[in-house]
DNA sequence: AATGAATGAGCGTTCATTCAT
DNA sequence: TATGAATGAACGCTCATTCAT
């Protein structure tokens, strides 16, 4: 890696952290370019010579968010192998990616949704990897007994979606004021629904 | 009600049906106020006499879908006694509004979150309306018995995502190609969570 | 006259009462036609049907608070028969007219000049009729011995520029409190300019 | 003064030429941006790069002009030791300042009015500053014996009004041909008033 | 690689005017 | 006479993108 590529490297990844901070504060439309060069200290040519258009900065960021989401969490499973703790992991994984990161949570639950057509695709396929990850656990656990037979496909979303809101949540209201104290009511609603471990079932 | 009010009426009316349209359709920044005076057949003053402004048509609209969606879901709920019944009555309406609506899904699921810092209060509070009237069912049913006690605040908020994202899915990808087909998964998974009904307990 | 006429007389009345206080308020292109209607207590269609349009408003006004001016101060010199006395009546009934309607004189020596090329010529004609109304006494009093001979014409424009612009102030600045109190001053700076009168003259 | 400096300001002052071009002839609320920038052959995103509103544009205008309306009139009775004679020169030097550019003298003493209540403080401020070199050397002249004393804060308003309306009048009517014609009549005004040098006095 | 001046299409909003009632 | 809903042209301003340097 030659000097020149790392100061170029960095000076790409500066617009994307600029581009992050810029998206997350005022929305995909009303991100200026002219702001994201002001932030990472280059000019607008410069963010131009790194990426072909706004888009594909926009897109760039979602791609590394969702990556590194779906990494996180792959690797927090791996690390277990008893189907319940894997689960658990998952989820405490997602928890603590987003609750790290606030403006990565907004860019990916509420930014993104709304950005426009073009961005749709892409969401829809982030939320299928997701999904395919969760399905291929419950999958495995389904088959290891741990969980009963069941429509997976519906239950990773289903799955997927008690999280995001309540990440949304916190990223919109602030509450919880710590993301992750949601992680034992939260864990138990998954595992047991409302109606709670059945009688005689430990945790 | 004279028949110039009548009129106004629904000039007006048509305006917000043009408006969800493009709104549904464009995404709330890439709406053009003139694509929506053409397809109300009027002209954009026509427009802005009865709407002070872009934003105030896109708010106007979400919260008559709110509305709407509350309204369903309590009306649904109302009409049932037993605690279970009540929430899959709950559900089913949820199901079934934004099933019958696409538009409507489309614009309060994922036009509005992105639309804008000054709509995510609007729609905090929506979703704060919704996770209030699930919470007060929730309270109910343990008081009754038919749940252990829990969390309300996080359980409805997990419930009402859960939700959410099956119907965003379907928006995004068109799957199920029928939204209500989910009720049953959904159903089960509300219930009794991903470890399914306990033994000995029916369906 | 019957009681429509006077009751159409007053209506049309009451446009030109709002229309002078919403042009003096806001300006010529700044005030709206809809304000004016509001503050008379009409309807928009109600101003058209006095008056042609807005410009016509605006020439209605600046005719008649022109003819206001002239008038009073003709009548106040025809009611002195003394050549300075003339002069003086001349000039205490243009700081009176003024300094009694505020409004009024930022309509003609304000509002009315930028208001476009359309009213330039009106403004023209009224200085013109007004300077002519000095220069016809300008003659006179030359005639009459009391005034040397002189350019009447630039004169009776520097005489009126002298007391505008000093009027001007008091509408931009509010100096001094009453407008009447330039009177001494500028009447002696109008009779013996900068040098002051000459020795053994009086006052 | 790099290359790019002087290109970048010649197009501003380009932007600038138009600017007064367009705003004395049609007036700062009937100027359009876009014929701004057409006349500059610029495009209309060029002009705002240069300015952030057509008002600032407006008001750069004013503030080069008043200042050097100022700078001539001050460098010209500079020029002069005799108080009558510093007089006549501010009076040449206005006169010529606004005959030899009547775009000028209309934006400063006929648009700048009317443009709104923004404007009306700078010109005001600019009312002020040149009252205040004209009462500064009517002081001197006072203390120095060649006027007696006066209130020359009203006198030099009155000074600056009855130039300004011949002015105007050149300005809309095109009366005399050559403004400066009016010097020698505006000048024995100013000096003696209407009644005319005293006897035994010379010029 | 980087800069920043320049472009120009596009948009939200205003408002004088019209006209059916 | 009077009303006010409707029209539509006009305008200030923004901003993603380009390109000469």
């Amino acid at each position: 890696m030659s000097g020149s590529q790392t100061k170029s490297e960095s000076r790409r990844q500066r617009v994307l952290d600029a581009a992050l901070e810029v998206f997350a504060r005022e929305g995909y439309g009303n991100a200026a370019v002219d702001e994201i060069a002001r932030l990472s200290a280059t000019s607008k040519g410069g963010v131009y010579f790194h990426f072909p258009s706004k888009q594909a900065i926009f897109l760039s960021l979602i791609d590394a968010a969702g990556a590194l989401l779906l990494e996180r969490t792959e690797r927090a499973m791996a690390a277990e192998t008893d189907p319940i703790a894997k689960g658990d992991a998952a989820l405490l994984a997602v928890l603590r990616t987003f609750g790290g990161h606030r403006a990565l949570a907004r860019l990916l639950l509420i930014e993104a949704l709304g950005a426009g057509r073009e961005f749709n695709q892409r969401l829809s396929d982030l939320h299928a990897d997701f999904a395919r990850l969760i399905a291929a656990y419950l999958d495995e656990a389904v088959a290891d007994g741990a969980f009963p037979p069941m429509d997976v496909d519906i239950a990773s979303v289903a799955w997927f979606g008690a999280v995001n809101q309540t990440v949304t949540r916190w990223v919109l209201t602030g509450e919880p004021e710590r993301l992750e104290d949601v992680y034992p009511t939260l864990r138990s609603l998954l595992l047991h629904g409302l109606q709670g471990p059945c009688a005689g079932e430990n945790r």
